[in-house]
This record gives structure tokens, sequence and C-alpha cells, in this order.
DNA sequence: TCTTCGATGATCAGGATTCGCATAGGATTG
DNA sequence: CAATCCTATGCGAATCCTGATCATCGAAGA
């Protein structure tokens, strides 16, 4: 599970990072709005712990944009404030929840474990023709018949139906699925889309994954 | 500034029309869900106020296939609800505000405002005509008929749009669409034109993008 | 006002180029 | 050692550009 800390000062955001890899969270920090917004649209996180008051860009437009980019992931919002007001605010900015310092890390865990929850509202099944994924079983079935991807296949499979819809460039597949975040100059995309056409047994006829010359790749209803 | 609101309590209504109108804007409204839906697919507004709660067809259904249309229009939903979970699940359905019942018009008044800024999360959505082009998604609708478009079309596209009402010098579009910096001597925009013309459906009558004898061209409504 | 003519843009066809597909095989990981 | 991941390569097709020809516009002169 991956967690994104947008915090400006230092020492809460060690003792935030130290104990949830303790843990065992992947970690990930940004010390300003900015930096933490940037990483929040690249990535794909399970949680962002965002706090309040944050140096250039504030914590409820960080909030905001995460949310106006389509991005779901639950935003639980660390904070010294605790009115009503605020808090109403931060939850309207689109934020799952909302802690005031200070807190125990008891009860920022319990609550980060509540949005890890598979709640009723969460999309854990995805849809692409006579495909369903499920994320978190990590399965696929096609006409309920299970077909098995790797590691790799699943992820790129998870970030096209994420996007389902829209155009995947070849830059954004590969920072979020291959963690590249450099020029690439690889075939290795079009590989493993190959290979999950293939498994998952699309024609021409049945191209729920199409390919956008030039551009990328995109996954929809036909 | 065009403003829709959709929400059956006729007093409610006419306050926020009243109100609206005081600020100049320009209001539509809808009474019921289906209404609601059909002009917002038929209109290019710069809002939309949605009830959550709806005769007929309900406010987070209107949303979402608002959504599924294609139109990126900011969604505010008035509710009276207020949990978290009503919260996550009107931003799913891809509402960008939420406020709840009652709220004051001061605030209301804000958070329109909020959408309507322009620079937050950069606009990737233009029109022309029947003619709808999303940039980050690499996408060309019209009449919600997607047209594929190769690179070099969508890139002289969107250049012509995003200086859309002002003529384009051909060295201009040589150089941002093709990079030339030098004297050019070639006929490729003629020829891209072209094809951008006839993909799109544009006709004499219909001619969104005009040439301008021995300067450029221009896309513009008619 | 009309006609003519040169220049500019429109259209089309074809060859050059780029890009993605498929496959094989080597590298890596566990 | 086996599954997975990545690189390399040749092939075929989509795209891009060029150049030639046809249509159109607009200005100059009758």
């Amino acid at each position: 599970m991956r967690i994104l800390i947008i915090e400006d000062e230092p020492g809460i955001l060690n003792f935030l990072r130290q104990g949830l890899e303790e843990e065992s969270y992947s970690v990930d920090t940004a010390a300003n709005g900015l930096d933490g917004l940037e990483m929040a649209l690249a990535e794909a996180y399970d949680v962002v712990l965002l706090d309040w008051m944050l140096p250039g860009k504030s914590g409820v437009e960080v909030c905001r944009e995460i949310r106006r980019a389509g991005i779901k992931t639950p935003i639980i919002f660390l904070t010294a404030r605790d009115t009503v007001q605020d808090t109403v605010f931060g939850l309207q900015a689109g934020a799952n929840d909302y802690i005031k310092k200070p807190f125990s890390f008891e009860e920022l865990l319990e609550r980060i474990k509540v949005q890890l929850r598979p709640h009723s509202g969460e999309q854990i099944e995805f849809r692409l023709g006579p495909i369903v994924v499920d994320i978190q079983s990590h399965q696929v079935f096609r006409d309920s018949q299970e077909i098995k991807l790797t590691q790799k296949e699943f992820g790129l499979l998870e970030f096209l139906l994420r996007n389902k819809g829209k155009v995947c460039r070849r830059t954004r597949i590969i920072e979020s699925v291959w963690d590249i975040h450099f020029e690439y100059n690889t075939g290795v995309i079009d590989v493993y889309i190959n290979s999950l056409r293939k498994k998952l047994g699309l024609t021409k006829e049945e191209d729920y994954i199409q390919t956008i010359r030039g551009v990328g790749y995109i996954a929809k209803e036909i």
C-alpha cells in the first residue's frame, strides 16, 4: 500500500514516515503543495495525507485539484484548525477524512485503515466488454473464465481501465506503470499491449484496447 | 456566463435565479432531471447547479450522464444531505463541488466563481461550433461522434483553437506545429487544412476554419 | 462594370518515412 | 530453474510530405 504525505514541517514528516514504514506502508513525501500535487497526479497512491497549511499551494487547493483531475484516492487532512467551518470546507474540497493535530499515531493508523477498507462507494471492479477485472483480488475474467496475467500485464490493464474512455499517452503509462520519469526509448509498452490483447482474446473486430498512433492507447467500450 | 439550474423546488429555484441574474449571470432552469440533462447536453453552460434529489432521474445519475457525454462543465451539487459518504459519492460521479442546504447565497456565489476561475486545472477543452476538442485525452468529437485525427491533424487543429478568433499566419503555424523555424516553401499546411476540413465535415456554409488569402487561416464561430 | 491573368489555395496521388506489431531470445528475479 | 520482464529485429501499415494539376480569388486594365 502506497501512501503520499504532503507536509512542510520536517519533524512531523519524519515522524509519520517512520511510523508508517514500520507498519510496512510504502511512503513517498513532498514538502510543499506543488510538488505534492504533481506526485499525486503522476503516481497511483492508496491514501494521501495532506497538511492543511502549506507554503505555496494550500492543502485545500491541492485537494481540489487532485479531485478535478479525476483521481479518487482517499485524502485525509492533517490540520491544527478545529472548527466546523473548516471541516465542512475540507470535505467539500473532496477530502474523505480530517484529523486535527495533535493526533495520536494510533488514531491516524485507524483512519487510514478505514479509508483502505473496500467500502461500498469504492470501485474495485472494472468492466470492459466481456472482461471483468477485480483489482483487489488481482483477478481477471472473460466470460467467467479466469485469465492469468503477470504483474506488469495487470498493472497496465488496471491503468488503462482507471482511465477508461480516455487516451493514455505513452509517457503517462511508462510513468505510472513502470515508474520511469525520464526519457524512455523502449518498446516495452507495445510488447505488453500485445501480450494483453493476446491473453484477453481481443481481435480486430473486438478491439477494446485501441492504439492511438503517435500518442498511446485507449481502453473503451466499442 | 451561462448557468443551468436543475432543481425541482420552485421556491429555491426562483430564489437562485433571481440572485444569479442580479449578479448578471444568464440563467436557464429545469425542474426535473430529464429536462436538465437534455439542456446540459444541448447547450454550452459554464456551470451547472444540480439538486441531489430530483423526481424522475436523480442528480447523481444526471451528473454521471453529463460526464459520460464527454462534457466537462463544472457541476455543483446542491443537497440537504450532509455525510462524508455522500460527498465522496457525488464527487466520484464527476461533480466538482458540493454545497449543503441551507447555504448562504454568498457562499454559493463564491463557489461558482471558484469553478469559473479559468486557470484552475488549465483549459483542456475547446469548442468550435458542433466540434469539441479534448486536448488532454487527445480526442475530437462532432455531435458526440468521435472523429479520428492523426498526430499532425490534431496538432494543427489545437493550434488554430488556441488562437480561436485570431488569424494564424502560415509562418506561425509552421513554427508551432511543425517546429520549422526557417523559411518554408511547402504546401503541407494546405494539405492538412484540407484533410481537417474533410474529416470534420466542414462545408462552404459551415466554414469554421476559414482561409485568409495571402496570410493564413482562422478558426472561429460563424 | 466586366474581363483577363497571375498568384494563391485546394485537391490528389505516390513515394518516403515513421511507428507499432509480432516474435525470439537474453537478462533478471525470486 | 522457471516465470517474468525487457531488448532487439524485421515487417507491414498508417502517416507524412512532395510535387503536379486543377480551381479560385482578386487586382489591373479595358
